[in-house]
DNA sequence: ACTGGCACTCTGTCCGCGGGAGTGCCAGAG
DNA sequence: CTCTGGCACTCCCGCGGACAGAGTGCCAGT
């Protein structure tokens, strides 16, 4: 049996009350706060059957309703009208990303305007490498036998690291390397350069082969595998808005969750359509986050992504309103990389 | 009147009976629990005593005694023999060492070591800029009139900022710039920069002076202001242990604090002495951690002291073994440092 | 100065008891 | 066939009382 056009307003009325109240919705309350125009005795009916199908249910016997996973999947798949920013927020988007320095800037300022305008925790990938190109190599004599290897990305991201060398290097080789490397590499995608590399030590002289496959390996490390580590979080301290409750119990689980790069890279990494991603209680592959809900997208300059952004909350959630946010920030900071 | 040695031992057995226990101690249970030579009665005067001083207090009449802040405070000052770390906990730290790449890898493994081995929330600042000195400045050309200005610090760390030139440069007049600059700067500590900077300015060609302005500006930026930004943070998740008791029902001022930087800094940062800090309760000048104590030390190679570390737990904690863990872990760091 | 004993106080908990909210079902109307 | 009003039923929640237990304060005695 399909629901038909009132049980899915009942539904949507169901979802939208228990968010703002955080209380079990009954059906006399319903048809009081909406215009379903129809009486209790008919809600009624219609929630029996939005509970068989499992969209709903009773915390215990004669309460009012509660959305299961699956009503709030079905709320955020067909009954959610994209909401339009308020003017407040516009304004609060805008103002928050005056005056940005550099990149670590932008990433930090916008984990905190996505939390505060969504009220939960946010987390914003760094602009992953990957998918971003080579600007510039440098390589910076400490010793005779280290080198310091500086990536400069076009997404304005720098990463450094140490290259040992297994014996003395004159000062004229480094800059002869340097030169190698930039004019094999500058202006590549990092995902490209893997065969480059290759190429860079088959093509060496003898005398420097050494040096160059140390140099090689931390290039490769440098370039692939360190390629989407960083993060950053904000916003945890909403995960206690009213009480304990909205996670079964107890935070613990959620906080260890957000603890772990690694999941949290899973949560908002994930980004092959560039539409927005929400996940939903137990959709979530992750244990720990079986009571939260997660709405993520991509962002990048123009048309390609970049990394990931999203928020989470417990899954009783303003999905529409969240929704909106993240995709308004996710934009926002999109056209302020494209800028750069 | 002066608290007599029993009185002192009373105290030591009621703030680690509740340490361990999290109940209110009773005499009772504490003569049974430690060998005290006296009987019940004789104890619950001396508790009369300390409570009329202040270092116990009743939660309510006729329940146990808890440990007021003050009780914790004697009790750290005058009744905590260093206790020595467990060979396990040796062990942890030698292993959670071996195979570190990086600063980076250097701190983020840190915090969590010393999470882990508290128990509690780690925080660690990255090594402070301004107690080390300058390797090495690199200038790299992104633009003609854009300069990415990379610093190096004998203490490993990488600073980036982007230049805005006000006029093109020549790739020559770079290699002079950065020639100059390392001249001037390398091998100095940050903090005898800045009059080193305004020498660089007043001895250049009037020609260039413009550029060198602009350098000036952002190099004393990077040296200076931005110094002592960074830190890393780990184990929120064990605020919840114990549910949301221990810190008067809500997490939020906690988990709030914990998001500013600003605040964590100043709660390791402080360390003019070189000493371990404990700061209890109310001793926070924080409002919102007045349910929290913090043990916070510095490290770094040697006897200088780059960056402090420290963890933040309920003011009911077991601060000899906190105490001892975290000055061993900061002696470790600074071991580490030394040997870069 | 310490101890044993005793009366007192307070908490936490369990129980039983309405009140209230909400449901399910049914018979009747449109 | 769909909706409605009515009614009986179920279950949660809050309240007050009773009770056991733990702990104290004090006092008289050694």
């Amino acid at each position: 049996m399909s629901l038909d056009d009132r049980k899915l307003e009942v539904l949507r009325a169901i979802v939208e009350d228990y968010v703002k109240t955080r209380e079990p919705v009954g059906s006399k309350a319903l048809v009081e706060r909406h215009q379903l125009g129809v009486s209790s005795a008919t809600v009624r009916n219609d929630m029996a059957v939005l509970e068989e199908e499992g969209y709903i249910r009773q915390p215990h016997t004669s309460a009012g309703r509660v959305p299961t996973d699956l009503g709030y999947r079905l709320f955020v798949d067909r009954l959610t009208r994209v909401k339009p920013l308020s003017p407040a927020e516009r304004r609060a988007i805008e103002r928050f990303m005056i005056g940005v320095v550099d990149l670590d800037d932008v990433v930090h300022r916008t984990v905190r305007l996505l939390a505060q305008l969504t009220r939960q925790v946010a987390v914003v990938q760094y602009p992953s490498l990957s998918k971003s190109a080579v600007r510039h190599l440098e390589l910076v004599p400490i010793s005779t036998t280290r080198l310091m290897l500086v990536m400069i990305t076009d997404t304005g991201r720098v990463e450094q690291r140490l290259v040992e060398l297994p014996a003395p290097l004159p000062e004229g080789e480094v800059w002869e390397l340097r030169r190698r490397v930039n004019e094999k590499l500058a202006g590549q995608k990092l995902a490209d350069t893997p065969p480059l590399v290759q190429i860079l030590v088959d093509e060496c002289a003898p005398e420097r082969r050494g040096s160059m496959i140390c140099l090689a390996t931390v290039l490769l490390e440098t370039l692939v595998e360190r390629s989407e580590e960083r993060l950053a979080l904000a916003g945890t301290a909403n995960l206690t808005r009213g009480g304990v409750l909205d996670f079964q119990g107890t935070l613990r689980p959620v906080l260890e969750a957000l603890e772990e790069e690694v999941i949290l890279l899973k949560l908002i990494g994930d980004l092959e359509p560039s539409t927005t991603r929400v996940r939903i209680g137990d959709e979530n592959e992750i244990d720990n986050l079986r009571s939260a809900s997660v709405v993520s997208t991509g962002y990048g300059p123009g048309a390609t992504i970049v990394g990931g952004l999203g928020v989470l909350g417990p899954t009783r959630m303003d999905y529409p309103g969240t929704i909106a946010t993240v995709r308004a920030v996710a934009r926002y900071v999109g056209d302020l990389l494209a800028q750069n």
